[in-house]
This record gives structure tokens, C-alpha cells and sequence, in this order.
DNA sequence: ATTATCTATAGATCTATAGATAATGC
DNA sequence: ATTATCTATAGATCTATAGATAATGC
């Protein structure tokens, strides 16, 4: 990742500082309207099957600018989605923070994203398009998840032989839930914390442990949308 | 669905029979090298972004003829993933026919459907890049698995509170193995059963069962592959 | 005679860039 | 003076259709 105005970034920031001259942040509020309308586009319709132009006018900015940030389509919609899997897990990271149990970690962070669909939609329906790059073990908040599973398999809370497929199946499982839950009618806690309790029982966990991990209370709507 | 040459159809054929005349049969030819491109380009690309010439092209079809046949690239490609799923359907119930206990028929459907990675590497990148329309319960195998979940639980096998959600942890699971599956030197039978029996003590399977499941024995390649 | 396929093309996009404009830095 | 943004446009697609061609039915 680079910040905005070629200056040496040794450090990874993820809300990078302000920007020093009022050039470079009239860029960086171009480029992050470009974003942003590639995210809203591709949460509409999971695909970047949408000419320039239609981004630039959702973005409000000239056709031209387009070509001062990316070069093509593609690098756009990459970046959009890769800041988005960042921006869900230092979320993550920051409201599991004070929780030692990674059991406890995982299934909230589990409950917590299921119900993006409706704190932050966009970012739900991007994470649901992108299928988080479903095993992309590598990417976003899946480390982190890994780690979880693995530290909580070693302190004999999970039985897990296989952690990579045991995440894989996490992401498949909440994946779709989310996609239930966003149908009509539908209860989507009721939904999301039902395939928290499938993916811990998948996991060996007993029936009494699965009904406290499901019922652990979680930050407030405000806070999970970051309005406070 | 509609048989080729517009006389009526009053049932619903999956191998639709052979149409009457050359001409009739010449157009079911030249349809389905366009369907069959359009799974190619799906499965390859997952999306519809492709121009209709590059599609003719790989159909070694007139390129004006497309228009004899759809009206549009979304028609095609609804139409390519829509024949997917039927033949997907057709070919999991003809493999499972003999087999009674729904349970056994539950987990040998998702491993045989796991194994399509090899041994039809398209169907098995159009399911998952369509991923089986996750919850669709309506389309494809989907109605068919439901009722085999719904089945296992009332004999007792299963414990399940929600059979959607069921199902769609079961298909979330299925495609993250077969995506897992696909990567270079994996093991895919060993993924494809490991997630098999994830999905299975998920349902509240004890472990013998689990491991007597994910054990039976499948059809020969030959008869997969549907070369037999 | 009928009908599907193919070729050719008009008109409508869409992309990438050049050059003008506007805002800031020095 | 510098630099990002914007407008305008040339050239390259791409779509949809018209009309010619080829194959079959009668």
C-alpha cells in the first residue's frame, strides 16, 4: 500500500495521515471517490461489467481523472476490494481486542461480520461478492482467523485436523448465512449466530459450549457501525 | 424449458429427444456450441465480461447467428449456468438411485459433486463460480439435497434446526473444498472428504458414523466422468 | 419455398490521450 | 511554475440488423 504523495511510507498505516498540501489531499478525496464508486458498484453488481465513464459520473469527477489514479479498470476494482478486506479486518481486530479466548474471538468476529448486512451493507455485499477471496489464507482478515483456530485447536477447545479447510468451510458457512440473512423476512442474527453454532459444532465443540459462545454479548449497533 | 423446434413439449426431457429434421437438428447444433462457449468463458472468467464476437468466435459460429438464438449476452450465459445445474442435477440423482439412507445419499452427493474438480473440471468451475446460486434452494440439485437433509434428520441421523441453513453451510463448505481442492498439489478426495465430514458432524453425526460416510464407496471414474 | 447461417456495415459506445483550465506552492 | 482536474475527440471496439448465401423440405 502506498500513501498518497509518493513520500517514503516505511510504516503500514491503515488510516493513513492527512495528507501534508492541499494538493495532495484534493487528489486523495479524488482518488477515494473513484474507490468508493467502484465499491458501490461492485457491491450492486459483483462485477466491474461497467464502462469508465459510468464510474467516473457515480464518483462525480471527470472522465480524465480516471487515468490520473489507474490505469485500467481491473487495478481499480482491485484496490477497491483489497481496501475493503483490510478495512473489515482491522474492524475485526479492534472489537475483539480486549477478548483473550480465541474461541471466544472467533465466534464473535463470526457474529460481528454476519451482521454487516446490516451495520455497513456496503461492505458486506463487497466481502459477500469478493467470497472474502474465500481461501485467499493470505488476505484480509483470514490470518488472523487462521491464528484463532489453530491457537484455540492447541488449547483443546476446538478438535481441528485440517485448519485451512476448517477456515475455508468458516468463510463458506458465514458467506452463506449472510446471503440468507439478506433475504426478505429474514431473522439475519437468528441466521448468522445458527451457522456460528454449525461451524463450532463442526469443530467438536459441546452443545452447552456452542450455546454460551453464540450468546457472548457484542458492541453496540452504534459501535459495530462505527458511529461511536 | 423449451425443446428445439418449437413443437410442443409437453414434458420436461432432460436429454431432450432427437429433433425431427436436418435443419432442426442443425440449430440445436449451433445453439448449444454457443451455450457451450458461454460455460467455457464462465467457467474460465466467471463473468459475462466478453464480447459476443469472442464468444461466436470460440463457438466457430457465425457471428449474426447468435441473434437466431438469444437476444442478449445475459440470456446466454443465464441460460449456459441454468443448463449446469440441471445437468449437475440429473447426474448426482442417476449416480445415487440405488442408494436408500438418505444420510448416504447426502454424503455421497457432496462427494461426488467435490470430485467433478477432476473429473469434469467445466461443470465443476461453473458450479462454483455460479456457487450453485448458494442458497437458490429452488434451482439445480438444491430442492433434491434439502429433501435428503430434511429426510436424515426425521430418521433420526441428523440434527438440524434449520434445514436451509443447513443446506447452504453445506453448499458454502462444498465450494470452499473445491476451491481448495483445485490448488496445485492439493489432495483433493482427502479436502473433499475432510469437508464432507466437517458438514456431517456439523449435523450432529458421531465421529464412527462420520468416518463410515465419507467412506462408502463411489462409482469408478469411468462411470463419473460419465465416460462408462 | 423456407429457413438458418453467414458477411458486411451503420451507429452507438468506450477507451485513452491531448490540450485547456483551475487551483495551489513558492 | 507546478500539478491535478476537466473537456473534447480520435480511433477502436461492440452491438444489432440488413441482405446475401447455403442448405434443406416439399
Amino acid at each position: 500500500m502506498r500513501v498518497a504523495g509518493g513520500r517514503a511510507a516505511t510504516t503500514l498505516t491503515l488510516v493513513p495521515e492527512v495528507a501534508p498540501t492541499r494538493v495532495e489531499r484534493r487528489k486523495a478525496r479524488t482518488r477515494a471517490a473513484l474507490v468508493e464508486a467502484a465499491q458501490q458498484i461492485y457491491a450492486e453488481t459483483g462485477g466491474s461489467d461497467v464502462s469508465i465513464q459510468q464510474i467516473t459520473e457515480r464518483a462525480d469527477v471527470g472522465f480524465g481523472s480516471f487515468y490520473n489514479h489507474f490505469a485500467s479498470k481491473t487495478e481499480l476494482f482491485d484496490v477497491a476490494v483489497a481496501e475493503i478486506l483490510e478495512e473489515h479486518a482491522a474492524w475485526l481486530t479492534e472489537l475483539t481486542a480486549q477478548e483473550q479466548d480465541p474461541a471466544a474471538v472467533f465466534a464473535t468476529s463470526m457474529r460481528l461480520t454476519g451482521r454487516l448486512v446490516r451495520t455497513r451493507p456496503l461492505m458486506a455485499q463487497v466481502l459477500m461478492n469478493s467470497r472474502f477471496s474465500l481461501l485467499g489464507a493470505g488476505a484480509g482478515h483470514a490470518p488472523h482467523a487462521l491464528a484463532d483456530i489453530t491457537r484455540a485447536a492447541e488449547a483443546g477447545r476446538f478438535t481441528v485436523d485440517d485448519p485451512v479447510l476448517a477456515l475455508a468451510c468458516t468463510a463458506g458457512c458465514l458467506l452463506a448465512a449472510m446471503s440468507l440473512g439478506s433475504l426478505d423476512g429474514a431473522d439475519l442474527d437468528a441466521v448468522v449466530d445458527g451457522a456460528t453454532g454449525n461451524v463450532l459444532r463442526m469443530f467438536g465443540v459441546a452443545e452447552d459450549e456452542v450455546r454460551a459462545l453464540t450468546a457472548l454479548p457484542l458492541p453496540s449497533e452504534d459501535v459495530q457501525a462505527g458511529r461511536a
